[in-house]
DNA sequence: CACCTGTATCGAACCGGTTCGACTCGATGC
DNA sequence: GCATCGAGTCGAACCGGTTCGATACAGGTG
């Protein structure tokens, strides 16, 4: 293998004076550096890694900890990990990707081992047990999703309590006043899922600021449940004209169920998911969406992690909390109510 | 940071003996042992993992190379992924994830940084790019995809002739005389995915022995296209009483497309994917599939890719080429053909 | 001409592990 | 009683980079 010292051997000169003509950091004769960048070329030489990260405690790796859980739709977290993984590599620093189990035990492996210079976690619940020790590693970290607790930390996520709200006024504009929320199941929410009631919260404070009627369900993630419980809520509901999804397995399941009704949206229905654009393309759902928006909070936060990562560690950054704003993608899957029409 | 100097200095002996006690690479007292441990459990001590990459050569890091191709079917690439990662977890190796565009530079980088100590190589081409640079690399690599030349490599993949021929056999035993073959879109098959066309000359080969018609087609593979093309292939072909998809966008939009042509399958329509079981959990799928496997070829990449890097390099074993025999994952959408039934 | 300044370079130390060779000491063999 | 041996330990070197302090030398100043 090539060493600096091949390298300054080469070129005729020390391996300082190799390494400061390749970083630049104290001046070297142009004469030199040309000499060493031609016999880094001619060589083939590259730093060594572990090397490196021993002299300056810098690995240019970032631990990514995803979670997969139950019950949750995995290839939706491919785009949060694509997101994270391709800004990383724009920036410099490749991507250590843990799906462990124990994420804790992972964190502090990574972290009292130097391997990595930060971490991003994704899927994080509202107690979730690996922000203490996030906290106390030498790295700094960001996470996608919000935590009950947010100091110490980079946090990045929708603004689910701003969707709830755009979700309700995207139909009340339209003039309904009877729709059906479908969340993810009760268990998603006991285990932290913090963003199911955020969302639904939100929903229902609009609702009746606007004296619209919100009918609240926990739909199941599973197929054919989530496809009797959709019947059932509007067999009990048939005044609701709106239909609200925060529940990706109820979005999938719901042109069938329409269809087996004889109703199609947005004649007899308006539908308004909550989805990322991917997915409505790999399901073909042709219902608008609240765009989940999975590239860009991975890209966000790798930007913050390395932002901290590089800065002065002297002038420590007050810690973000950032909401994205919710936008709605239209599939021209919402009208104005049956009723309310000629 | 605690270093193995401080715990050789709290137990009162010297670098290299707390290294041997902690390696056992040399006998030390018990007692000496037992110091170390203590100092070690009291003070928190975890190697540097670059100082220990420095000193061994080795860094416990596999590098994974993944390639997300345009028109391919992401979420399906998810399964491969956590295969290879939770398999390398539990046999001591992190991993280190790439979706570069540029998966030669990538493997270069990594290799002559030393970063890894081997790699595996996803969604490999016939002609790959990659593994000229992987055979000449100072790490040895496993791939997942048989290319065309498989020497100085282990390869790993589904046995997609056989996995052709068994699909014609399971309809074809049930009585079905003519079915369609959906593909992925011909610029798969152009770019280098060879297993299209193996699965389909299987197929073929099988068909022709049994004297069953079979119609080929490259199907799409983004909605709302494929639905449209599944369509014009039931509507061109009305005496086709079974549907072989070798395309997971075919799969996933199958159901919709049977609903609103008012089928049933197995009642209807014979239908076989190819594709894992995860994905049909997730997508909640009805269809019988040859499995892909994609879960065994991530873990048997790994290790075979392990048992290499800690193999006897003097010994060095000869290269697999391992292709797992197919099996049909029964979910009842296989039945005889309309006609032949009363 | 002595003095100072700044530029360009070198040697040595350091990061935190591992490993080789040498040394000590008590037990064993003759 | 002395050489031999093995168990147990230590010091030093090494892995391949980075970085600090010192030095050499050129040019400018009083």
């Amino acid at each position: 293998m090539v060493t600096i010292g091949d390298v300054a051997k080469a070129a005729g000169v020390s391996r300082s004076t190799a390494s400061y003509a390749l970083s630049g950091k104290r001046t070297i004769s142009p004469a030199v550096v040309q000499r060493v960048l031609d016999a880094v070329e001619e060589l083939g030489f590259t730093p060594n890694a572990g090397a490196r990260a021993l002299a300056t405690s810098q690995t240019h790796v970032i631990g990514l900890l995803a979670r997969f859980l139950s019950d949750e739709f995995a290839p939706a977290m491919l785009q949060y990990i694509l997101g994270v993984t391709n800004r990383a590599g724009e920036l410099g620093y490749d991507t250590l990707l843990v799906s462990e189990e124990d994420g804790v035990n992972a964190l502090k492996r990574l972290s009292t081992s130097r391997m990595v210079d930060g971490f991003v976690l994704l899927n994080v619940a509202e107690h979730d047990d690996r922000l203490q020790f996030l906290r106390d590693a030498a790295q700094p970290g960001a996470t996608v999703g919000l935590p009950g607790q947010c100091d110490g930390i980079d946090v990045f996520d929708l603004d689910f309590v701003a969707s709830g709200r755009i979700m309700v006024d995207a139909l009340a504009d339209m003039g309904h006043r009877e729709m059906i929320l479908v969340s993810q199941p009760q268990h998603v929410v006991e285990r932290g899922g913090a963003y199911v009631w955020r969302l639904a919260d939100g929903a229902q404070a609009r609702a009746d600021e606007r004296g619209v009627v919100l009918h609240r369900y926990f739909g199941s993630s599973t197929q054919p449940e989530i496809g009797k419980d959709l019947h059932r809520y509007l067999d009990t509901h048939p005044g609701a004209t709106g239909l609200l999804l925060n529940n990706e397995a109820a979005a999938a399941a719901l042109p069938s169920v329409l269809t087996s009704r004889g109703l199609a949206s947005p004649t007899d229905i308006s539908v308004l998911g909550r989805y990322s654009d991917d997915f409505a393309r790999t399901f073909s759902l042709p219902f608008s969406a609240v765009d989940s928006a999975a590239d860009e909070l991975g890209r966000r936060a790798v930007e913050q992690l390395v932002a901290r990562i590089e800065g002065d560690p002297a002038v420590a950054a007050p810690h973000l909390v950032e909401l994205i704003s919710p936008t709605i993608h239209d599939r021209g899957s919402i009208a104005p109510p049956p009723a309310s029409r000629g």
